[in-house]
DNA sequence: GCAATTCAGGACCGATCGGTACAAAACTAT
DNA sequence: ATAGTTTTGTACCGATCGGTCCTGAATTGC
């Protein structure tokens, strides 16, 4: 019937959560997602709505790809060894890119707390939701419902603490050791 | 000699690091801190330089404070529990503001990243500092220089965490819980 | 009182922000 | 080929950004 569109919607998408991953939702300008996305405004405006429709869509879909990370390691490993697993995720390859941008969802629940708290409190439930993937998960350890809704207080409190230290840029090898004795200290409490 | 300043710097001053705390440095526009300050355009230009400069300021103000209140209530505790009571600083009554705006250190360092990142380095440098006193207070336990270095890390993990909490505005209980946690099972792991 | 000096208020600046409007280009269906 | 439809590139929009400049008011030393 018409002209078809010119560009891959989806990667454009991915473009720009990459952006908005590094950046931060604020300082990603239109200019900068339109050269990233390499797409132009009147095709940004018609796929996307308007920029923070966009960013919404992009930090879903971190939840989503995250969530699914997670319960894929949780599947195919023991409980402790798939949580350390996902802790490992994102502290890759020195320089691969990706890996020292943090998590988009702690990056967003702090950045745009009290600028956007809709924003804020969407990342933040998406987080609960990776908790809640925590206590389940512990709860398959057969320990009391107690200690595993304590400990997966626990273990976000150390994967937020840990997706600083990857924005921070400490060493990987720092972070190693990071996740090696924080899960060394929680085995033992289990 | 001449008319005598009509303001109080350093209430302008504490009064902009609210502000920043609360909002982040990008989010504070300078409209927003000149009203928060109740200054004019002039007044901050000629006292304070420009913005960066005086966000520069606040940062490094905000980290003598709270190296201030570390050592203060390290040296008039036991090692343990003066940094229970640090990590419990800022979890304050509910209704209070100041208590659930998380940690300037961390915001910055968070959100500055591949912004400025010399502003992101320093906010995170100052989180160095507090690591460091983190390990001297635990190898004031006697523990051994590995185990002080390696808890430290941890400890910084779960500070930010922690703060991520606050900023997330999880009810005041829930953070106390979970530093009661946390500290039940660093204490059993020294 | 008067000159000298420093202050504060606000007009003004170019740049950039996110977003819209519109016309030309590109494609399909007939 | 042509009519009809949708996409795309870009000019343009008002608002706001951080920052400068200039004027008039306020205060001092004399």
């Amino acid at each position: 019937m018409a002209r078809p569109m010119e560009f891959d919607r989806t990667l454009a998408r991915d473009r720009a959560l990459l952006l908005f991953w590094r950046r931060g939702y604020q300082a990603a300008s239109l200019s900068d997602l339109l050269a990233a996305m390499e797409i132009s405004r009147s095709s940004f405006y018609a796929a996307f709505g308007d920029k923070r429709a966009l960013f919404l869509e992009c930090l879903d879909l971190f939840a989503a790809r995250t969530l699914n990370f997670l319960n894929g390691t949780l599947e195919t490993n023991p409980p402790l060894d798939g949580l350390k697993r996902f802790f490992e995720m994102g502290l890759g390859r020195m320089g691969d890119g990706e890996s020292h941008w943090g998590c988009l969802l702690v990056n967003t629940s702090l950045e745009m707390a009290g600028v956007d708290d809709a924003l804020s409190q969407r990342a933040s439930a998406h987080l609960a939701q990776v908790q809640a993937a925590f206590e389940a998960s512990l709860l398959k350890t057969g320990c009391s419902p107690q200690k595993a809704a304590d400990l997966s207080a626990v273990l976000m409190l150390l994967l937020e603490g840990l997706r600083v230290s990857s924005r921070r840029a400490l060493p990987p090898e720092t972070q190693r050791n990071q996740i090696h004795t924080a899960f060394r200290i929680v085995d033992a409490a289990l």
